[in-house]
DNA sequence: ACGTGTAAGGTTAGCGGTAACTCAAAAGTA
DNA sequence: TACTTTTGAGTTACCGCTAACCTTACACGT
């Protein structure tokens, strides 16, 4: 036979005890002597013994792996979001199950997922949680949510979220841009029924108050967080009759976009326009010039959010509803310091 | 009690059958007539039951679902080669578990993914195999690899695998740039320990060939795949006495920085020097000049790996040791014929 | 009328663990 | 010494499902 068919029995016959005991051994629960303990673990590390996951599982009413629902694979975010929250459950014993959800019946998956397949469930970037609402509280599965697209309503329960202060981010990039004495600041803001838009559109605007800027609404504009709309965006504000000296964009992609108009309009970064990012983005340092930008903790997020998790399925611990982490400014070299009028044509 | 606990007992009492029927009814296995299959089925839908995965994967002796190993998330080719495996899988009733693997301890990973979690792998963009070949083994778990990087040795023996036509694919590109005239062609190569990087250099040296173009040493140079080095290679290209009038880039990152660093010496794509990557990824149609380019069937890749592996797993249907399939060349704007020498300085 | 084949459905016995309890021996107590 | 407590390990009874076998009823040919 294959050595995957090693079971509890063949590893108690062959350290001489019970399976029970090395039940209890495998799961270092207490009652177990230490000259047994290490018994059995010789027998274990001999017989190469792994516990069957699904037996486990029906045995113990827990299967010690965690969901992940995700809408899309390729965010640029999933990735790095996923190595914080695999530590985190590695290091907890549990395994990570990645679903994507594709199309309409997104809840009957989700029926499927918590049945004997996970604890809980974490929710990355749910552009809704409308869809599943139901289902998951017909469960009464743990969840958490990562990164939410929207902000829950009012008068629907939310469930723990775990989230990157977008404001604070904004005002971080604004006061750099502040700083280095820009006053006619643009912002290429995104979709504005998306949380993270709004919340960064509304640190933009904070930040032009607190100097004592007055908004200019031909200074904002819209992308939808594509290098493509970013670069559209920024052609409209290069076509101003008095074009900004910095551009604030609101995420890594669509400052791309930006600059690359820029080039393509004979100016350039950072002597004739500044351009911020945010996300800090892999690419965003590999660019030239290497894009100054606000940098959400993905790892830290995807730790949190699942440190909160794990809380939820032991039922101790603190768990808090709306966990918000600190963003950083990362300075490179697409922003600089305003120059004179007359440097500048 | 919560919906989730209900049982094929319940469904069974409700359907006034035993629960073997109803088993037989969800498996769609025969022997079970049409009226009583759909008076389990009205129960099964008014008691909203779903089969616990983990108790029927230690009766049944199969979890249902399919392990993915991945080394890394961010690879922007893994989205579009899941959608395919995802697909293919549901199709088939199965769920995918993707699983990251870190750090050094991959093989008692995939020992405990193996025992009662998944029924096979998908070994995904495996730099190596190496490591895990032995483990594999001595589990004796279906394995269908997906684009190995490196060609399997010859003493080692091989699993399964799908990848790209990648020759073909370097020579449908090179054929694509001869049509347009072009004679003086260089390559962005890769790390030639990697299999993908050596067949697309033996289908550009085998282009040339065909044209009766002799190779020149000075017009291959090398990348690793970054946009950054893609970048330093054209440069260094552009700073050859006689340069080359199209450049084929290995990898579409790779030509993006090519591009850059054409537009960078005052140089248009394609009027000047004409650029084709490979891959095709999303970025490639959204930059400009939008890039001609080979595009991988990712999608397909990913479904096929997957059917190999269910026909693995059941034991019926043809596996192919080594699936290829074919390349598609897709032109776009940053190809173009060769413009007259006098016309270019 | 009789076996015999077949279709429809039921019965039994686990899969490999764990929770909850029980029990025996060692250790503490007066 | 006799009694209680603690500690270490074993027993039992499932978890929810399916493989494999078994039963029944009826159709069929001869």
């Amino acid at each position: 036979m294959t050595s995957s068919s090693i079971t509890l029995a063949d590893v108690a016959s062959q350290a001489g005890v019970s399976k029970m005991t090395v039940s209890k051994v495998i799961n270092k629960k207490p009652g177990i002597s230490e000259t047994t303990r290490q018994r059995v673990m010789q027998a274990v590390d001999e017989l190469g013994y792994t516990v069957h996951a699904s037996a486990r599982a029906l045995a113990g009413g827990r299967t010690h792996t965690l969901g992940v629902v995700v809408s899309s694979l390729d965010s640029q975010y999933f990735s790095e979001l996923m190595r914080g929250a695999d530590m985190t459950a590695r290091d907890a014993g549990l395994e990570l199950l990645i679903s994507t959800t594709r199309a309409s019946h997104e809840h009957r998956n989700i029926g499927r997922l918590a049945h004997g397949l996970v604890d809980g469930l974490l929710m990355v970037f749910p552009a809704s949680l409308a869809p599943y609402e139901r289902s998951l509280r017909a469960l009464s599965l743990p969840v958490v949510v990562i990164a939410p697209g929207t902000q829950a309503s009012a008068e629907q329960q939310h469930f723990p979220s775990v989230d990157a202060d977008h404001y604070s981010g904004a005002r971080q990039a604004m006061q750099h841009l502040l700083s280095l004495g820009h006053r006619r600041i643009a912002f290429i803001g995104g979709p504005p029924h998306l949380t993270p838009s709004r919340e960064r559109l509304r640190g933009y605007r904070e930040g032009l108050l607190t100097a004592s800027i007055a908004p200019d609404a031909a200074l904002q504009v819209t992308s939808d967080f594509s290098q493509r709309s970013g670069f559209q965006a920024a052609r409209e504000l290069l076509a101003l009759a008095e074009r900004p000296t910095a551009i604030f964009a609101l995420n890594d992609v669509s400052a791309f976009g930006a600059i690359e108009a820029i080039k393509d309009a004979g100016l350039r970064v950072p002597e004739d326009i500044s351009v911020i990012g945010f996300d800090n983005i892999p690419q965003a340092s590999q660019v030239f010039p290497a894009l100054t930008t606000i940098e959400q903790p993905l790892l830290e997020m995807g730790a949190a959010g699942t440190r909160q998790l794990l809380n939820l399925i032991q039922g101790v611990g603190a768990v808090t509803d709306r966990l918000i982490v600190p963003t950083e400014l990362i300075i490179r070299a697409s922003t600089g310091p305003l120059l004179s009028v007359d440097r500048r044509m």
